[in-house]
DNA sequence: CTTACGACTGACTAAACAGTCGGCAAATAT
DNA sequence: ATATTTGCCGACTGTTTAGTCAGTCGTAAG
C-alpha cells in the first residue's frame, strides 16, 4: 500500500467534491486512512499536495494520448486518434479531469513554471506545424488552433457528461464533432 | 457611495487574486473600505456574497450581448454580432470573465439553480432553433452546438489575453476565428 | 543481540477564520 | 421634540485550520 498515492486519490476525490479549500488537510489524511501527519510527511504543505496532483495527472493523461495516437498512417487519423483518445480519457477518469479544470482556472496555475506548460505542448505545436507546412490546415497561428482544438475537445467532454448517453451514441457524438473540428481547421 | 458596490468590486478582484478561500472577508471588507460588520450587514455568509457576485456578473454579461446583437438583418449577422459582443466583453470585463470561469469550475456551481441556467440559455437554444430549421445550420443538437461556440468563444478569449495583440490584430483574430466557427457549424 | 534508520503516528498549537453583537450617529416617522 | 428605524461599525469569539514534533515500531545491517 503507497500511502503516497492513497493521499492523492483521497485529496483528487474530496477536491472535486469541495474544491481546494473546502477541503482540510485532517479529512483527506482521513479519507486515505493514515495519520494526519504522514500528509506532511509526504507534501511539505497542502499546496505542494495540490500541485504535486495537478502533475501526476498531467503526465499520465499526456502519456494515454500519445501512446495511443502514434502509428497512425495519416495525418487526419493522427490528430482524430488524439482527439478520441483525449476524450475517452476524460470519459473514463472524470474525477481527474475535472480537477485539471478546477486546477487551471484557479490562482495554483502560476505555481506552474510556463516553461514546463511549453515543453508539455509542444508536441502537439510541432504536430500542427507539420500539418500546415503540408498545406493539410489551414495557416493559422499555431497556438491558436491548439487552443480551439483543446477547447473543443473540453466542451464536447462537458455534452457528453451531462447527457447520459451509450456507448455507441457517444462514439457518434465524439466521431461527428472530429468532423466538425477538422472542417473547421481545413 | 454603494458599499455594497464597493464590496461587490473588492470582492471580485481579491477572488480571481487568491480564489475564494484563499480570500478571508476581512480582506474584502478592508479592500472595500468598510467595517468587517458591513459584509455581513449587506451579505449573509460568504457563499451567499460569492452566488451574488456570479449573479450579477452573468446578468450585466446577457444584457450587454443581446442588446447589441439585436437588429441585425441576417442570421449569420446575428450570431456574428453575439460572438463578437461576446469577445468584446470578456476583453472588457476581464476580471469579471475569469471570475466566472473560476466559478464555473468550483462546487459553488451546484448552488445555481439548474433551472434558472437553463432559462437564461433558452434564448440561445431559439435562435439555433431557427437557424436548424431554416436549413443555415446543420441539424446537431442544440445543447451541443451552444457548447461548442460558447467553448470557442471561451478559447479564443484566453488566446487572445495570453498574446499581446492591438486592437486591430484583436478583432482580425476574432472575426477570422467566427469564419471558422461558421464553417464548423455550417 | 544491538544499534540505527526512516516511515509513520496523533496529540498538540499558534494563527486565521467566518460570523456575532452591542452600540452609535444620522435619517425618518410620529 | 421625541421615538424609531436604518446603515454601519469594529472589537470580539468559538471554531477550524495547516503544520509541528516528540516519540513508536518494524526492519535490516553490523
Amino acid at each position: 500500500m503507497d500511502k503516497r498515492q492513497l493521499l492523492l486519490d483521497a485529496a483528487l476525490k474530496l477536491f472535486v467534491e469541495y474544491g481546494f479549500h473546502g477541503t482540510p488537510t485532517s479529512l483527506i489524511a482521513k479519507e486515505a486512512g493514515v495519520a494526519n501527519g504522514t500528509l506532511f510527511h509526504y507534501f511539505k504543505t497542502k499546496d505542494e499536495l495540490i500541485v504535486a496532483l495537478y502533475v501526476d495527472i498531467k503526465s499520465r493523461m499526456g502519456k494515454y494520448v500519445f501512446e495511443n495516437a502514434k502509428g497512425q498512417p495519416t495525418f487526419k487519423e493522427t490528430v482524430k486518434e488524439q482527439y478520441l483518445a483525449s476524450l475517452y480519457w476524460a470519459l473514463d477518469n472524470q474525477l481527474q479531469f475535472r480537477f485539471t479544470e478546477q486546477f487551471k482556472n484557479s490562482p495554483y496555475l502560476a505555481r506552474i513554471a510556463p516553461q514546463e506548460i511549453e515543453a508539455s505542448l509542444k508536441p502537439f505545436h510541432d504536430m500542427l506545424h507539420k500539418g500546415i507546412k503540408d498545406k493539410i490546415i489551414k495557416p493559422h497561428p499555431v497556438d491558436m488552433l491548439f487552443t480551439l482544438i483543446s477547447n473543443q475537445t473540453f466542451g464536447i467532454n462537458q455534452y457528453l457528461i451531462s447527457n447520459n448517453f451509450s456507448k455507441a451514441k457517444q462514439h457518434q457524438v465524439i466521431t461527428d464533432s472530429f468532423e466538425m473540428l477538422w472542417a473547421m481547421i481545413t
